[in-house]
DNA sequence: ACCTGAACACCGTTCAAGT
DNA sequence: ACCTGAACACCGTTCAAGT
């Protein structure tokens, strides 16, 4: 049967949509969320998008430009405070921590792309701006302020980045919990193995050391680190 | 002139040194310092040793593992501290992380191997068996300073790669500490002609932000861990 | 056992040529 | 202005062949 007159055929084309760099990077974080940060490539980016690398030149300057546009694209999921309260300035600087937590460890290894790079991009400097924020209204005198923001956001990159080195390596096809189970128990057998003359504390301390599991880490270091800055407030707010 | 009998000649061949484990990953540190982490390829070491790189895998299972060598390799110039003295131990532990730091940055950025990775070679065990000592014998308990161990890691290896970002970019032929200024200034500036509505703290704050050197950086981090970490004592020793 | 050349399956980036 | 094919100068790793 011929298509009627008036009727235009249900899809034209294949009508790819045209090369945009919102779509680059959306493209290259659906990369990164399936396998990795390693697996984006230029050339893997441009598969995707069904054309060549060179394309991806026109919209963004090289590899270095599209990671950091992606990390400032994921950093837009993060949820900050309405607005800062006196009151309970650490607390909300204790959960904007842990949801920036769940932000990174939700996208692969993406913290790898933020350690070391000062924020550019509008929303990772609107998350900045929210931490300086909460410190502001909790007294923290602005060059203590300064630099705590560069020691947290150290503290929440480096914890990212140790919660995703089990799972980036885990084998396709291999369940990411067995993977993660089995290479701690490697790690445990080989400390309890050392020699107690040599490392008496490690050895003395296995338990202690492979025990921990990352909340406790992330809790841990995030209540000394927000302690020592509170340490710092002159006049603390009567609540 | 013939060479008269019973002299050698004074070098019998180019007589290159055998592979060794050994040699190769002193050869990879030396293109680490000069060249930084990225320039040490399999290709390039392999060149550097006069060979090829499928020579590399009869002493080295992969690049991976001559990373790790080579952290662990650079580990073993860590001075350790001859004896825990409880009376001082905090003090002992900041210098410990300084003389880790001295290290670190003076190998490129080396610590980006350690960023996320367990400690199994001999040289890094001991450095966290010594800070496990230090602990110990100022009264830290166990599970916290198993904790401490981590975070401490995770703080003295996001430090060095920060301290490194500017060196590491700097171009061939320039000068280090021009462009590090150049850099910093840009920096500034772009942070100064931000809109103030939407990122207030930042705009007001520019000159904290962008003020503190390093050195500032790391004592306040590190001062504020150490304390952090010494609340944890229950009977503080006597001194 | 150690070393090698050649090959395989990848990279990021550039550039002249097209539309 | 945007897109493309082809090329350039690299990667890590494997493998059969040599010694």
């Amino acid at each position: 049967m011929p298509t009627p007159p008036g009727r235009k055929p249900r899809k034209a084309a294949p009508a790819r949509q045209p090369l945009t760099q919102e779509l680059i990077v959306r493209t290259a974080v659906r990369v990164l969320d399936a396998e990795g940060l390693e697996a984006v490539t230029m050339r893997r980016v441009a598969q995707e998008l069904g054309t060549g690398p060179a394309s991806l030149y026109a919209h963004v300057s090289g590899k270095e430009e599209l990671r950091e546009l992606m990390l400032d694209h994921v950093a837009a999921e993060i949820a900050l405070p309405a607005e800062p309260d006196p009151s309970r300035w650490q607390e909300q600087l204790k959960e904007l921590a842990a949801e920036i937590r769940r932000v990174y460890t939700s996208h692969g290894d993406i913290a790898k792309v933020s350690m070391g790079l000062i924020p550019t991009g509008p929303n990772l400097l609107a998350v900045a701006d929210a931490q300086l924020g909460l410190m502001r209204a909790g007294g923290v005198p602005p060059k203590i302020a300064g630099l705590a923001v560069d020691t947290l956001g150290m503290f929440l990159d480096a914890d990212a980045i140790e919660d995703t080195i089990y799972m980036a390596r885990t084998p396709a096809g291999v369940d990411r919990w067995e993977h993660f189970q089995t290479h701690f128990e490697e790690v445990r057998a080989y400390f309890a193995a050392l020699p107690p003359d040599r490392f008496p504390n490690v050895t003395a301390m296995v338990d202690e050391l492979t025990g921990g599991t990352g909340d406790d880490r992330f809790r841990f270091g995030l209540d000394i680190l927000v302690r020592g800055i509170a340490s710092y407030v002159q006049d603390p707010p009567t609540s």
